[in-house]
DNA sequence: TTGAAAGCGCTAACAG
DNA sequence: CTGTTAGCGCTTTCAA
C-alpha cells in the first residue's frame, strides 16, 4: 500500500542498502547513484517509516511529559517551553494530561514504558504511583517529588513563600491566610506554606491556612472562597498559592465590596505569560518557566545519554510587584 | 537488555503465540498457561514493545497536533480537551508547537507522515504548506484553512463579529477600530473582521482596521497598540480578535486615562478558561472550545476508519457581557 | 562502491 | 488449546 524503501531500490535499480545509506548519508555512494535514487524517491513520495527504524534503533526520539493539564497556563507554558527545547534535541513530544488522576497517569506511564518514549518529564505525580519504581526509563521530575532515584527541578518554593509573607506584613497585615492544595499531596510546593508559616511565627503571628483543591472545579472554588471569607471576618491578606485562585479572590473581594489592597492585600503565585498579560495588576511570586524547562531538557537528555545527574535543582523565584498589596 | 516476549515464553516454557495471545486476551488459552504467563511477566517486570507492535499493526494509535503554540490559552484548552477525548478513544498525543513557523512546521509534517502518527489535527496553517497535498494522513483542520480535502471545524467567526459590532454600535460607539492579524495569513478568524466590516457599513459607519500580528513579542505588541492610540484618537471602541491583544489594549487605556467602558468600549474574543478566570470584566466572544475539540475528535476518527466526513461544520459563538462596553 | 541476508520484537495465519 | 513460521520496513554487518 504505501510505499516503502524497497520500491524506491526496485524503481532506482538498486538495493535496499544502497537506498539506506542515501537516506541516512552514510557510507561512500557515488553522485549517480545518489541521484537516481533521490529521483526514485520524489517520483514515489516516499516517506521512511518511521516506525521501522524505530524498532531497530531502539529509540523513538520522542520524550513523554505527564502534567496535570496543558489547560493550567503554568503547565501549558512549561509544555510549550519544553517542547520548543526538545524539538531543538531532536526530539518530538508525546502529552499526556493526568488530570490529577492516578489511574489514568498510571495508564499512562505503562504504555509509554513499552519503549514507546526514550524519556519522560513528570510534573504531575500525586499518590505513590509504583510504575515509577520499576522502570529504568530516563525520568525527569518538575516541582513534583517522585523519589530517590528521579532527579528533581523545582523554583524555590520557600524563598517565594517568604518574599510573598514578609511584603505582606510589610505593608501592615496582621491577620494572613494562605491557601494550599491538599495535603496528602506530595509536592514541594508546600514549601511556600511552610515559608509562609515560619514567617508568620517569627512575627508573632498567627498563621492560618485554607485549603483549596485544585482538582475542584469553578464553582467549588467559588463556594469554598466565600466561606473562607466567612470564616476569617477579620483577614486583611491572601497568600494565594496560585494566580488563579488569587485571581478568584480578588473578584470576589470585589462583588462584596472589600477594597483590594486598602481592605484586603493578595498576592499570587507562578506569573505564567497569560497572568501577565490579563491580570498584570495581581502582585505575584513569579517562577522562571524558560529556566526551568531548560534544566529539564538538559538533564533528562544526560540521563538518556547515561551520564550522572544531580539530584535537585533549585532556581530563584522573583516577586512581581502589581497593585494588590 | 531489557526483557521480551520471547523471555517471558522461555521462563513460563510456553510459546511466543502463547504469551502474545495472553497479553491480547486472544484465543482460546487454559487457565492454568494464563497463570504461568502472567507470572513470569510479572517476575521479569516485563512490558511489551509498543514499536515492534506498531510496526507489524501499522498503526501507532497516536494523533499529532500541530498548533502555533499550547502556550497560546485558547489553543492550551484546545489541545488538554482534544487530548483528553482523544484519550478516551485509545489515542496518545503527539504535540508540536509550528510557533507560526513554516520551516518548523513543515519539519513536523515530514517526521510525521512517515507512519508516525495515524492522524493529525492541525491548527497552524500559515502560508500554503506542500506536505499537506502529498500525504494521504487523515487529517482535520481546526479554524485554519489548508485545502478542499482537508474537513475543517470552526466556531462562527462571522457570527462572532457580528454579535461583537453590534453590541458596540448598540451602546453608541461610532468611532469603532477591529484588530486583526495579518491578511496574508489564511484563516477564517478574518470572517471576524469581515461580519465587523460589513456591519459597520450597514450602520453607515466607516470600518476600520488596525494590524496586529500574533508572532510579535509582548513590547512590540504595546508599541504599535500605543500608536493605535495615537492613529485614532478618536476612537471610542475597540474589537480586538483576541483576549490577550483585548486585555493589552485595557491596560494601555487605563495609563492613559482612558476610562472604561466610558470613554472606550473594548470587545475581546476567544474566552478560554484563563480569560474567564483572570479577567471575567472582559467582554468577549467566546468560542465553544469543548464542542470544538469533541467535533474534531469524532471527524478525525472517522476520517481514520476511512467514513465519509462533511468538508466543513461550524459551531455558534456565545456573547458574554462583562465591564467592558 | 554496492548487495545479500539477518534481525529489531511482535502478531497472525496455518497446522496440529 | 498450543506451536511453527513468515513477515511488518528498516539498518547493518559482512562479503563481493
Amino acid at each position: 500500500m504505501t510505499v516503502k524503501l524497497e520500491d524506491v531500490a526496485e524503481l532506482a535499480g538498486v538495493s535496499k542498502t544502497t537506498v539506506s545509506r542515501v537516506l541516512n548519508n552514510r557510507g561512500y555512494i557515488s553522485e549517480q547513484t545518489r541521484k537516481k535514487v533521490h529521483e526514485a524517491m520524489e517520483e514515489l513520495h516516499y516517506s521512511p517509516n518511521a516506525v521501522a527504524r524505530q524498532l531497530f534503533k531502539k529509540e523513538t526520539k520522542l520524550v513523554g511529559l505527564i502534567f496535570p493539564s496543558v489547560d493550567n497556563p503554568f503547565f501549558g507554558e512549561l509544555a510549550a517551553e519544553l517542547e520548543k527545547r526538545l524539538f531543538k534535541q531532536g526530539f518530538k513530544v508525546l502529552i499526556g494530561n493526568s488530570m490529577n488522576d492516578p489511574e489514568k497517569e498510571k495508564a499512562y506511564l505503562k504504555e509509554l514504558i513499552g519503549n514507546q518514549v526514550d524519556g519522560l518529564i513528570v510534573g504531575a505525580h500525586n499518590y505513590n504511583i509504583d510504575e515509577y519504581k520499576v522502570t529504568n526509563l530516563p525520568i525527569v521530575a518538575i516541582d513534583r517529588i517522585i523519589n530517590d532515584d528521579i532527579p528533581i527541578i523545582a523554583s524555590d518554593n520557600y524563598q517565594g513563600g517568604k518574599l510573598a509573607t514578609e511584603l505582606l506584613i510589610s505593608k501592615g497585615a496582621k491577620n494572613i491566610i494562605v491557601t494550599d492544595g491538599p495535603l496528602d499531596f506530595q509536592t514541594p510546593a508546600h514549601n511556600r506554606r511552610i515559608a509562609y508559616e515560619s514567617v508568620m511565627k517569627k512575627n508573632k503571628l498567627i498563621p492560618k491556612s485554607f485549603i483549596i483543591d485544585f482538582n475542584w472545579n469553578l464553582d467549588k472554588k467559588i463556594k469554598e472562597i466565600k466561606r473562607m471569607f466567612k470564616t476569617y471576618p477579620n483577614m486583611d491578606a491572601v497568600f494565594a498559592t496560585n494566580d488563579a485562585d488569587a485571581a478568584l479572590i480578588w473578584r470576589i473581594a470585589k462583588r462584596m465590596n472589600i477594597k483590594v489592597p486598602e481592605e484586603l492585600k493578595i498576592v499570587g503565585y507562578d506569573r505564567a505569560t497569560s497572568t501577565r498579560i490579563l491580570l498584570p495588576e495581581l502582585t505575584s511570586i513569579e517562577q522562571p518557566v524558560e529556566e526551568m524547562a531548560s534544566l529539564a531538557v538538559k538533564t533528562l537528555i544526560k540521563r538518556i545519554k547515561g551520564e550522572k545527574t544531580v539530584p535537585k535543582q533549585i532556581v530563584p523565584v522573583t516577586l512581581w510587584k502589581g497593585e494588590s498589596v
